[in-house]
DNA sequence: TTGAAATGCGTGAAGACTCACGTATATAGA
DNA sequence: TCTATATACGTGAGTCTTCACGCATTTCAA
């Protein structure tokens, strides 16, 4: 049972080293950049605010942020004020961003492709996936409670 | 196919962190920490050099010499010298440390019987997990040939 | 035996993430 | 309208990890 878990987060170690090293020597971006670039890519018009963007990729806001700074620099991300709610910053994908995400996602589609193969139900994955993430949601409650 | 992956991915994620929040709170041991500290009760004695360590928890040696440091504070390990070999510094369980990590294995049973239930044969899932640590170990051919 | 290569370890520097906090803006209720 | 609360963001501090080194020790080959 144990066991299990532990040899399922060992993988995703090893999985995700495997795809940090091609898409940081060619393409200059960390997975984790790439991920999130990918995250923003399937917002509506490619933008969104940083706290869309965290709950999206599982960070902190103040990580987004972060994050996000570099990828400016680069030119692959640009923020805009947001014109209704003036406290949002929206991040907005750059043409730039859209070519280093095709590339990015040639490169991925050829790790993935080289990897082991593995005969797991995406079903069944995505189902404790939804699992696993639900909860985390409604948690704010009972923690109110415990509190007061 | 890429999906997949990234499922797994933030699977990995959120598990590690339903780990961690437990562990710390209740002991004040991370969940890397309680991974290094089980890790080292596996060897024989109970002993084992920082190399052999970093290699069965997939860190750097340097990490393990760093993360040793405030268990052995802690009084959850030793260090002692290598007596054949004097470069060694061979982490050992103390008995404070043994009775830790039996504490923190029932943290961590309770848990993992508190995720959503998987679907994964255990069999399949190592047979990933060789296919992808075994490359790794042959990997330094390669990459030599690359170099010269 | 002796010089070169390999091994084990620890440290400084840098990167990434979280938490805690403060600021600016928006919203809802008295 | 005015005040209290909630929201979105950004920054400083702390932690953990890797990389790049350098030191001490061992091993191997001439």
């Amino acid at each position: 049972m144990n066991a299990l878990v532990f040899t399922l987060l060992d993988i995703a170690g090893l999985i995700e080293k495997r795809l940090d090293r091609p898409l940081a020597g060619a393409r200059g971006v960390s997975f984790r950049e790439y991920r999130l670039l990918k995250s923003l890519s399937e917002f509506p018009g490619s933008r969104a605010m940083r706290v869309e963007l965290a709950q999206s990729v599982g960070l902190t806001p103040s990580a987004v942020t972060r994050a996000l700074k570099p990828l400016e620099k680069l030119g692959y991300v640009v923020t805009e004020k947001g014109e209704r709610d003036a406290r949002q910053s929206l991040a907005r994908l750059t043409q730039a961003g859209e070519v280093l995400l095709a590339d990015a996602d040639a490169i991925v589609a050829d790790v993935v492709a080289g990897l082991p193969a593995m005969s797991i139900s995406e079903g069944q994955l995505a189902e404790l996936h939804r699992g696993l993430a639900g909860p985390a949601a409604s948690r704010t409650v009972p923690l109110r409670a415990a509190i007061v």
